[in-house]
DNA sequence: TAGATTGTTAATCGATTAACAATC
DNA sequence: TAGATTGTTAATCGATTAACAATC
C-alpha cells in the first residue's frame, strides 16, 4: 500500500507491462478522504447552475461551493474528470463522472431504524430520491408503531431486521433510535451484512472494522457553534 | 497574526514583560478547529461513563471516543484541563473545563426556521437541554401552521423573524427550510444579528464574513458513505 | 519504590494553495 | 493571436502520532 502509493496516479511501478494487466477501472486509486467529502458538494453546486450553462471554470464551482479554485482542480483531477484549458468542464460530463466516483451510477438500498419523529422526518427528507438512495425499510421497536405507514412505507418490527436487511440486499443503514438503543442496532445491522451506517443517535459507536461509520450530532454541531460564538 | 503564531502557547515574544499585560482569559489562543471539532465528542464520552469512576486515562477516553491517546492529550492541552501524571484527568474537571472551553457555561437561545418534519424532529431533540441550549421561537411561512404548537413551542410567522430575533436575544439560528428558502432565511437571520447558523437545508450558503455556518446535509453524507461502499 | 500516565517534542503525514507552463 | 483556464508542481500549512522524560 505504502509502496504503490509513491507512485503516480495511473503508473504502476517499475514491473515491466503490468500496467497493462489492470485496466484503468481496475485499479482503485483511493481518493483523499477530504476530497471525498467535497465531491458531493460539487455535485450539489452543479444543480445550482443555471441550465443554460454548458461549461464551468474551476473558479466559478469554487465560488459557488466555497473553496480555492486549485483545491477545485485539485479535487476533480482525482476522478475522471477533465476539464478543457482556456474553457472549463463540460458540467454534463462532471456529473457524470462525479457520480461515478462517488458510485452513484447504481442505486443503494437504505433502511432507516426508528420511526420517531427524526426517522419520519429523515424518511420524506427531498434530497434522498435523484441519487439513487431508496428507503427500502423502517423499523421500530414499539409494537404500537408497528404497522403503520410513514409516507408510504411500512414500519415494520425491530426483531426482523437481519431477515429484512438481507433479504431486501439493504446496505446503508440509518441509525434514528435513541441514544441507548443505537450501539445495538449497529451492531445487528453489521451482523446482518451492512457496511455502511449513517448514525443519527447522539451516540460515538465503536469503530468496527470494515464498516463506514459517518456520525450526524446536532449537538455537537451546537457546541462547535457555541465555541465560534465566544470568539467574537 | 502570524508572528503571533510563531511563539508558543501562553507565550509573547520578545517584547518585554508584555505578557503581563494579557491575563490567561484575555489572550484567546485560539484552538485548531480540528480539535474543537473533537471536544464535544469528549464531552460526551465522558457521560458514558460509570459514575463511580472519579478519573480517566486519555487512553480510555481515546478508545471511547475513537482517537489516538496522544491526540486527546494534544487536544486537552489547549484547554485548562490538567491531568495528573500516573493517575489521569479528572472527570469533573475535565467536563467542567471543556463546557468552558466550548463556551457553554452559559445559555444559548437558538431559534429554528422551518416547522416541517424536520424541524419538528429537531425541536425535541433529546440532546438539546442539558448543553444550554434553548430553542426560544420557531417559524413557518405557511399559515396554515403558525399558531400551531410543535412540543409546547408556538409556530410564528416567518414575517416577524427579525423582530424576536433580536427580542429574545436568539444567537444560534437551525435553518430547516426547504432548499429554495434556505439563502433568503440566512441573509435575514445574519441581518438580525445572528452569527451562528446551522444549516440542514440541503443548500449551499453563501460565505457571510463573521458568520459561522455549520451544515448538515442527509444527502451528502449518503454520498460519502456511497463511495467507501465501492472501496470494497 | 514500581507502575502508570501525563505533557511535550519532533517526526511524519496529509491537505491546501500560490504560481505558472501548457494549451484551448 | 490574446485571453482564459487547466493540470501540476512545490511550498506551506495544519493535523496526527510515536516516543519519552517528567512525575504522580
Amino acid at each position: 500500500m505504502r509502496a504503490l502509493r509513491t507512485c503516480r496516479k495511473g503508473e504502476t511501478e517499475n514491473w515491466g507491462d503490468s500496467r497493462r494487466h489492470y485496466p484503468r477501472l481496475a485499479v482503485k486509486n483511493p481518493i483523499p478522504s477530504a476530497t471525498v467529502s467535497r465531491l458531493p458538494v460539487y455535485l450539489r453546486c452543479l444543480s445550482d447552475l443555471p441550465t443554460t450553462q454548458m461549461t464551468c471554470s474551476s473558479d466559478q464551482l469554487g465560488t459557488i461551493a466555497g473553496v480555492n479554485s486549485a483545491q477545485v482542480r485539485k479535487d476533480l483531477s482525482y476522478i475522471d474528470a477533465h476539464g478543457v484549458r482556456g474553457v472549463g468542464y463540460d458540467i454534463d460530463e462532471l456529473r457524470r463522472e462525479l457520480r461515478r466516483a462517488l458510485g452513484l451510477m447504481k442505486s443503494h438500498a437504505v433502511a432507516i431504524i426508528g420511526a420517531g419523529n427524526l426517522g419520519t422526518a429523515l424518511s420524506n427528507y427531498p434530497g434522498f430520491a435523484g441519487w439513487g438512495f431508496e428507503v427500502k425499510a423502517m423499523f421500530d421497536v414499539d409494537p404500537s408503531r408497528v404497522g403503520e405507514e410513514v409516507d408510504g412505507l411500512l414500519v415494520e418490527p425491530l426483531s426482523d431486521l437481519e431477515r429484512i436487511v438481507s433479504e431486501r440486499s439493504i446496505s446503508i443503514g440509518i441509525v434514528a433510535t435513541p441514544s441507548h438503543a443505537a450501539q445495538d442496532v449497529a451492531d445487528r445491522l453489521v451482523r446482518a451484512g451492512v457496511r455502511s451506517i449513517l448514525n443519527f443517535a447522539p451516540a460515538i459507536l465503536r469503530r468496527m472494522s470494515g464498516v463506514e461509520v459517518r456520525r450526524v450530532d446536532l449537538s455537537t454541531e451546537l457546541q462547535i457553534l457555541a465555541y465560534y460564538l465566544q470568539q467574537d
